[in-house]
Formats: C-alpha cells, sequence, structure tokens
DNA sequence: ATCCTCCCCTAC
DNA sequence: TAAGGTAGGGGAGGAT
C-alpha cells in the first residue's frame, strides 16, 4: 500500500514535469528496487483460499450448534459483539443460537446486521463507534433479551445506543432548511423508523449496502442463504474472469494435494464442500480461456457481475449526472483513504486503558524499553485478489482498473514478481505492459479487501490490547506492557495467523520504537520479520537512505539531494539548527530526531477528527457556459457527499474550503485519459460562527465560494470541498446552541460589515482573482470561541442583535415555534410584521449573493427595488463596488465571465 | 506573539 | 479509455 502515493504522485507529476522535475525522479525509488524480486515464500505450507475454508467452519459450527427453532426470532439478524457487555458475549451468542439469529466473531459490514455494545464510558468513543458501524445499528444488548421474553423480534430503534443516537434538541442547520424540505433530526428520526440506517459512509455503500442494511429487522433473510451467497461472492470474485482450463485443473490438483496450513484436519471435514464449491464456481462460463501468461492473449473481462461495477457508460461530469457517486465508487484512492480513516477510527484507544498515552510517556517511552511491533501486509490487493489462485503465486500480477495495453489506466498494486519487471504501483498500465507484456491483470475488489481487513484486525486485537491503524493493512502493536516475553515469537504468530485466516501474507518489524519498527518491516518485506534492537540501530540507519525516513518525501529528499544528503549517516552530520533553517522549525527537529533513530510518538495517541471533504479530480470537464447548470449540479452532489460523511461521523464543520483545480494557462491536454493535467490549485474558504453538517447550507456556502473564483468553467479540472473546526454534534449542542449568542454574534459581526470596501480586508489571489474575506464572520466566530472557553454566557455580552434586514427570512420562517418566539422577543415582537412582508426580499437578494449560480435571480429584480429600496441600493451598489474592483483585478475570466458571489454574505444572514 | 488563510508536502 | 482521494502537518505571509 505503501507505494500507491508514490507512484500516483509520480503519474501526476508527469502532467507537471516542466514545472516540477524533481517529482518525476524522486519517485524513481520504490520499496520494491531495494528489495528486488524475492518472490514471497510462505512459511506456512499452504495457499489459497483458507480464509472461507475458515468462515466457514466457523458458520458450520455455528449451525451444528443451533437448536431447530420453533420461534426464529432473529432470522435475518446476524450480531457482532462489540467490547464488554451484560449479558455476555458468550450468552448473546446462545440466544442467537437458539433463537434462528446469526453471532460474527469477526466484525464484517458484509454479514453483519446490528452492532452489540453496552453504553460506553468515554464520549470520545461513540464517534468512533459511529464512523466504524458507518450505518449499522449500535444497539444495547437488552434489545436481545426483550425480544427474547417478548418472544418476537422487537424494533432495535429504542435500544440504540444512547450516545449514539441523536438528541431532538432542535439544531442550527434546521434554521437554514427551506420550508419544504425535511429537517435533519425528522430525517434521522424517520431512518430510525424504517430500519435502513440513512447516514452511511460512502464505502460502506459500495455494492454491499444493500445486504448489510436491508438484513435488518424487516427484509428478514434466511441465514443459511445469506452466508452462502457471501461464499459465493468470496470464492468467485473474480476467477470466472481470468481462469484458463488449465487453470481450473491446477488448483484443483492444488486444493486436492494440500490442506490448508494450520486446523487442517479440522478443516478436511468440510473440503469436499468447499471443493465441489470451487469448482461450481470456476465452471460459470467463462468468455476468457486465454493464458494469463500470453501477451495479448490474456485480455481480462471483468466481472461484470461485481457488485461494485457501476455503469461503464459515464466516465465524466459531461456525461453523467450522478458522475461524483459513480465516481467514488470506483476510486481506489477513494477507498484506500476511506479505510485509512475509518480504521483509524475504530480502534483509537486500547481496550485497557484510555489514558494509555501519559502512562506510555512515564515508562515505556522514557525507559528504552518499549517493544512495538510493526505489521503490514503484504502487496495488499495483489495479494487478496490472487489468494485463490496458487498457480499465480510466481507470476506477474497486478491490479488495475483496465487491462488496455494502451491504456493510461494506473496500476494500484503490484506483487513481487511483478516489481522485479520494473513495474510499480502508480504506474500506467500500458508502461506496465511495456516491461512485461505477460504481466496478469485483475481488476479491484473492493469488498474483498475490506473483508481481509477486518479480519486483519481481529487477529491484532486478540494478540494485543494497545493497536494503532495505519491504514487497513497496517498497524503498530505496543506490547512493551503486556505479558508477551518475546515480542518476535508474538509477530511471528499474528503473522502466521494473518496467513490462516486471510491467505495472505504480513511482514513485521519489530523494535524500540514506532520509527524504528517501521523501517524494520521495510527489510523484512516481503513475507518476513526482523528486529532492530536498540544497539544496531544507528548502524542500520547509516546506510540507509533518506527517503526511507517517514516523511521524507520527494521534494524533501530532492532539497537534500542538493545539499549532498542522501543517506541517514549523511543527515546525522547536519545539526539541528542548520536543518531547523532551512526547512523549518519541526521539520529540521524531525529529521534531526529520525536520523538518530529518535521518534517520541506513542502507539495510541489519540488523534481527533480535524477536517472531512471529498475531492474530484479525474473526468471534470465542463464544455462551455451551457454546461454551467451541470457544474451547480457537481457541486451539489458534492456538497452531499460531504455531508453525508460529516453525519456519518457526528460532526459538524464551520469552516468551509473549496478547492479548484484550474486548467494552467498552455497546459497541454493529459497525458491521462481524463486527468487533471497540468492545474492550478485555487482555494477559498469561510467560517461561520456556528457549526453545520446541513447539505442545503453546505451547497449554499459552496455556491458562493465557487462564485468567488470568477473562473471559467472550461478551465476546471477539479473540484474538492472541506469542512474544518469540526465539532461534534453531542458537545456542540451542550455548549453552543444558544440563540442569544449566535444572534449577538451576528450583530457584532454585522457592525464591521457595515463598510465592507473600506476594511482594507481584500486581497489579491495568486491568480489574479481578487479574494474577499469574511472578516464580519471570522471575526464573531473568534468572539464565540472565547465566550466558551471562558465559560461565560454569551447572552451577557451583548445585547444588540443584528437589524431585521440582515436576517434571512426564509430562515426565520423555518425556525422551530419556541425558538421563533424567543427570537421574536428580543426584536420586540417586530420579527412576525417582518417575515409576513419580507419573502421577496429574501429570496431577491440571496439570488443576488449566488450570483449567476441562482437561477431565479434574473426575474426578480423588480421585487427587489419594491421592497426595502435603501437596504437594497446598498446591497446593490456593494456588488457593483465588487464586480468594478474584480474586473481591475483581473478577475474576469477568458471568456469574459463574471461572477458576483461574494462571501461576506454569510449563509445565515441576507 | 498569535492567529488566520492559502498552499504544499506526505502517507496510505 | 478510466475512476489522480483523504487527512494531517507545517510553512509563508499577512492581520491583529
Amino acid at each position: 500500500m505503501s507505494l500507491n502515493s508514490k507512484r500516483s504522485s509520480s503519474n501526476r507529476s508527469n502532467d507537471n514535469n516542466k514545472r516540477k522535475k524533481q517529482k518525476i525522479t524522486a519517485n524513481q525509488k520504490t520499496l520494491g528496487v531495494v528489495w528486488g524480486s524475492n518472490s514471497p515464500k510462505s512459511p506456512f505450507s499452504d495457499v489459497g483460499s483458507y480464509m472461507t475454508e475458515k468462515n466457514r467452519k466457523l458458520h458450520n459450527q455455528f449451525n451444528a450448534e443451533a437448536t431447530s427453532h420453533n420461534n426464529p426470532i432473529f432470522a435475518g439478524v446476524s450480531i457482532f459483539v462489540d467490547g464488554f457487555t451484560v449479558p455476555s458475549s458468550q450468552e448473546l451468542r446462545s440466544y442467537m443460537l437458539n433463537y434462528g439469529g446469526r453471532f460474527e466473531n469477526y466484525f464484517s459490514r458484509h454479514r453483519v446486521t446490528h452492532i452489540i455494545c453496552t453504553n460506553l464510558p468515554h464520549s470520545k468513543l461513540k464517534n468512533h463507534l459511529r464512523a466504524f458501524s458507518a450505518g449499522l445499528p449500535v444497539v444495547k444488548p437488552t434489545w436481545i433479551l426483550d425480544s427474547v421474553a417478548s418472544n418476537r423480534l422487537l424494533t432495535w430503534a429504542p435500544y440504540q445506543l444512547e450516545q449514539l443516537s441523536n438528541n431532538q434538541q432542535p439544531k442550527l442547520s434546521t434554521f437554514f432548511l427551506s420550508r419544504n424540505s425535511k429537517s435533519s433530526e425528522d430525517t434521522f428520526t424517520n431512518a430510525l423508523c424504517q430500519v435502513e440506517p440513512v447516514i452511511h459512509d460512502s464505502s460502506a455503500s459500495v455494492g454491499k449496502s444493500e445486504d448489510g442494511h436491508s438484513s435488518g429487522v424487516e427484509k428478514v433473510v434466511e441465514p443459511s442463504s445469506q452466508i452462502s451467497m457471501e461464499a459465493d461472492d468470496t470464492v468467485s470474485e473474480n476467477t470466472d474472469a481470468i481462469m484458463t482450463d488449465e487453470q481450473l485443473t491446477s488448483v484443483g490438483v492444488k486444493c486436492d494435494e494440500e490442506d490448508p496450513a494450520g486446523g487442517r484436519n479440522d478443516a478436511s471435514k468440510d473440503e469436499r464442500n468447499f471443493q465441489s464449491e470451487l469448482e461450481t464456481n470456476y465452471q460459470k462460463p467463462s468468455t476468457s480461456v486465454s493464458s494469463p501468461c500470453s501477451d495479448d492473449q490474456n485480455v481480462i473481462e471483468f466481472p461484470s457481475s461485481v457488485s461494485t461495477r457501476p455503469s461503464k457508460q459515464c466516465h465524466s461530469t459531461l456525461s453523467d449526472p450522478n458522475f461524483v457517486e459513480n465516481y467514488f465508487k470506483s476510486s481506489r484512492l477513494h477507498f484506500i483513504g476511506t479505510w485509512r480513516s475509518r480504521y483509524r477510527k475504530r480502534f483509537p484507544i486500547s481496550s485497557t486503558g484510555v489514558d494509555n498515552g501519559i502512562s506510555n510517556i512515564n515508562t515505556s517511552s522514557v525507559s528504552g524499553n518499549s517493544a512495538i511491533i510493526h505489521v503490514d501486509m503484504d502487496c495488499f490487493f495483489v495479494s487478496v485478489v490472487i489468494r485463490n489462485h496458487p498457480e499465480l503465486l510466481d507470476k506477474p500480477v497486478a491490479v488495475c482498473h483496465s487491462n488496455n495495453s494502451k491504456g493510461t489506466a494506473e496500476v494500484s498494486s503490484a506483487n513481487y514478481p511483478a516489481r522485479s519487471y520494473g513495474i510499480r504501483a502508480g504506474m500506467f498500465v500500458r508502461d506496465a505492459k511495456a516491461l512485461c507484456p505477460h504481466l496478469v491483470i485483475f481488476p479491484y475488489n473492493f469488498e474483498a479487501y475490506e473483508e481481509v481487513a477486518d479480519q486483519f484486525y481481529s487477529i491484532l486485537h486478540r494478540h494485543c490490547n494497545k493497536v494503532q491503524a495505519v491504514s487497513c493493512d497496517e498497524a503498530f502493536l505496543d506490547v512493551t506492557h503486556s505479558n508477551v516475553e518475546d515480542p518476535e515469537l508474538l509477530a511471528s504468530s499474528i503473522r502466521k495467523e494473518i496467513y490462516e485466516t486471510t491467505g495472505c501474507t504480513a511482514s513485521a518489524g519489530i523494535a524500540g520504537n514506532m520509527l524504528i519498527a517501521r523501517i524494520a518491516t521495510r527489510t523484512a518485506k516481503p513475507n518476513g520479520q526482523y528486529h532492530i534492537s536498540p544497539e544496531r540501530v544507528q548502524n542500520h540507519l547509516s546506510q540507509l537512505p533518506i527517503n526511507a525516513l517517514p516523511g521524507v518525501g520527494h521534494v524533501l529528499q530532492e532539497k537534500l539531494k542538493k545539499q549532498n544528503v542522501q543517506t541517514c549517516g549523511q543527515l546525522m552530520m547536519i545539526s539541528k539548527v542548520s536543518l531547523q533553517n532551512d526547512y523549518g522549525m519541526k521539520t529540521g527537529e524531525m529529521l534531526w530526531n529520525y536520523s538518530r533513530g529518535i521518534d517520541n510518538r506513542l502507539v495510541g495517541d489519540f488523534q481527533e477528527c480535524k477536517s472531512i471533504g471529498a475531492d474530484v479530480n479525474w473526468g471534470v470537464r465542463f464544455k462551455d457556459m451551457k454546461d454551467f447548470f451541470q457544474c451547480e449540479n457537481f457541486l451539489t452532489k458534492l456538497c452531499k457527499e460531504v455531508s453525508l460523511r460529516l453525519r456519518s461521523c457526528g460532526m459538524q464543520g464551520r469552516t468551509f474550503s473549496l478547492k479548484i483545480k484550474k486548467r494552467r494557462k498552455d497546459a497541454d491536454e493529459p497525458a491521462k485519459f481524463m486527468g487533471c493535467g497540468d492545474c492550478e490549485n485555487l482555494s477559498h474558504s469561510v467560517t461561520i460562527p456556528v457549526g453545520t453538517d446541513n447539505v442545503e447550507v453546505l451547497q449554499r456556502i459552496a455556491k458562493q465560494l465557487f462564485g468567488s473564483f470568477y473562473i471559467d468553467v472550461k478551465e476546471i479540472r477539479g473540484i474538492g470541498l472541506h469542512v474544518s473546526r469540526l465539532e461534534n454534534i453531542e458537545t456542540s449542542k451542550q455548549e453552543k446552541f444558544n440563540l442569544k449568542s449566535w444572534v449577538t454574534s451576528g450583530s457584532a459581526s454585522m457592525d464591521k460589515q457595515k463598510h465592507p470596501m473600506s476594511n482594507g480586508h481584500d486581497k489579491q489571489n495568486m491568480d489574479g482573482t481578487s479574494v474577499h474575506e469574511c472578516r464580519d464572520l471570522r471575526g464573531s466566530s473568534v468572539q464565540m470561541d472565547n465566550n466558551i472557553q471562558n465559560n461565560q454566557s454569551s447572552a451577557d455580552r451583548i445585547s444588540t442583535p443584528p437589524p431585521l434586514c440582515h436576517l434571512d427570512v426564509e430562515v426565520i420562517r423555518n425556525l422551530p415555534t419556541e425558538v421563533f418566539s424567543e427570537l421574536n422577543e428580543i426584536y420586540g415582537g417586530k420579527l412576525v410584521a417582518y417575515i409576513t412582508k419580507g419573502k421577496s426580499i429574501s429570496e431577491s437578494s440571496s439570488s443576488l449573493q449566488n450570483s449567476l449560480l441562482e437561477k431565479e435571480a434574473i426575474n426578480k429584480e423588480e421585487e427587489l427595488l419594491d421592497v426595502e429600496p435603501i437596504l437594497q441600493k446598498r446591497k446593490l451598489s456593494e456588488i457593483e463596488a465588487m464586480q468594478h474592483e474584480a474586473v481591475e483585478g483581473g478577475a474576469v475570466s477568458d471568456s469574459g465571465f463574471l461572477h458576483t458571489g461574494d462571501r461576506r454574505f454569510a449563509p445565515m444572514l441576507l
């Protein structure tokens, strides 16, 4: 997995080679080069689908134990028990056994329908669990007990874990909703009642969401059929697409001759079934029977049955109105990114101690007796998809979207035999094929990766209670204070179990800190382990190339190279002061420390989520102004995506940043099909006083930000929306939901906004566009922050609300009754009269803000001038002034298109 | 000195 | 054809 980024950035640098030559050279060296073409040799005697076998075994065991159910209350229910529960997980398992349900030993969203969990003591945990559950209901064990007592399946909604359920308090986002739209609470409540959660992690939505979500209470699925379907999925994935007759035979022989490694005897009793299933699957009609090792013959037809595969027809913003959704379903980098984040959230803190960080500082870190194990799966994507193809173990294999020998699809993962040909992750498939014409290409199988990753973490947690996830296939374990006598033995045991369970190999590094453990894994790969004792650290580091250090990428490597520094030994010769002068305080210190093997990071250090966003930088094309509304649609969909992601984490954000990739002037067509090519990266942001996850608010903000770019849509090659200053939903509800504080903060800000043009806050962007900073909003938000910190009642601070004319009528109309009454009181009862006559004002000025993005704007000017002419005149003159300023600043796009969007008008105000 | 925005770099 | 995402850290430079 570590190769992906290097290669993908390398490809992108192909587009930018004139500007950033160093990127290309810096990316030439990878781990694969260093370790050459070692083909993975298993320490265990078997290969193949032991994972499938083991799962089958567990399920068979469960079925054997299950009594015949007179009343299968839990038919279709499959639980995973998370952590300590009352009653115990074994008791819950018994209930499942006796009443027709299923019990899963490993968490998999593919199989599990409900997560059972007792109340969580630590407030932070709930968000991690929410993210981890990704839409699956997290329910208290009493749901099971009560269902049994009632002799029927009760709805789980009332049993949902309290900390995870939204409370019904009104929230600010409802202020911004239009009258006819549902509040987010409504949506969530409906979701609860309808069983199928509306909110889900985007990665969870791929293909399996139907299975995972719909097999809840109401849609009962016969347990046995569910399992067999999954087994089919696992075994049949890709096989009919790639296997040849010859290979079919070889697989059959292999399976006959060799049993899976550990537990061989236990497994053998199910083998006949397993074997026949394999054969059944392999005998599916296959249109491709050529040898995978013969050049152009091995055209792989990607299985159309793979559920993760969206329509092939649509691959750009020009042809697909749902491009955003479809894109994320197929993006490997999206999966890598979301998994990384998911697993980090899922296991943020050790199971035995919440404050392990502090205890570590006082003991292991200082005493120098730490024992850290770094575990990393070998060429993860390839390993997973060739588990069922032992005959391909020593053949060059890669995972890629396309097998087109002339194409620009990127190789995502290459096994070691492929690497011996110089094939690297990130390389175009045409280049890879040029290096190795008989390279076997497999398509992605995201579901399988997820399943293996879940198993990987289940194993790690069974062996260690201090696990820090790095990504879906990589983690650190701190075994310092466990009862482990020999970390090397433990590492060996873990790797063995990973192999036996998943059919994939893992490597491990063992050392006294995370840095050295990670470096040790580099030596261990593939399929090995390596221990670096403290006395051997210096020796090991001295010849190590600097880019082996985490944090040293191609740019830093190139800069250091210019100083004749290529190894850690050479780096060590430079003083800390000098490094800090050249590379900044933090980076300099990091280099100084790492070159000496010093690393003070702690396994399990908790990291709060700081930002959430979504980018699309592929397939983005808008031909001309006719596509403007398509661009708007794109932005809308992006906001939906971000809103969903925020909600799935239980977060709301205050700062919104829109990134645009703009084709660089005179840039050639990108080498990569539908790529973004050589671009300028532009970004604008805005901060609002109170956090939101509401999609309509996001859309308004995004459109305003978009307008501030003054960009010709033809030039856009990528768009990203990011939300930061995140606040936990519950925390923010408790601490900040105070209407007066919001109103009065708004007032303070509006005082500054009264003279927007004379504040001197506008500045010039690199691209010449004018940026109007939201000094008003930022000022108020800072004020609010300080207020919260001081535990001071914000209602006591300022007593003057903003003028009525600054409030958005639509927002006011949608306030909950009690909130409206409160606000009306603040305005001395004038609010009622204001909203009854002010509808036209709101719509008109809002339209003006959003300029051409708001289609209905055109016909509203008469209304606008009829009502409150003074106010509107002022606003119009401001906008005219800004337009003038934009023209002066060269902000008119090449097409002569001018936007009038302005971020100073915050969403909650006119 | 501190905070902010914009942007780059990095890892997976 | 093809799916070049995600998130954290940090530096530069400007505002206060």
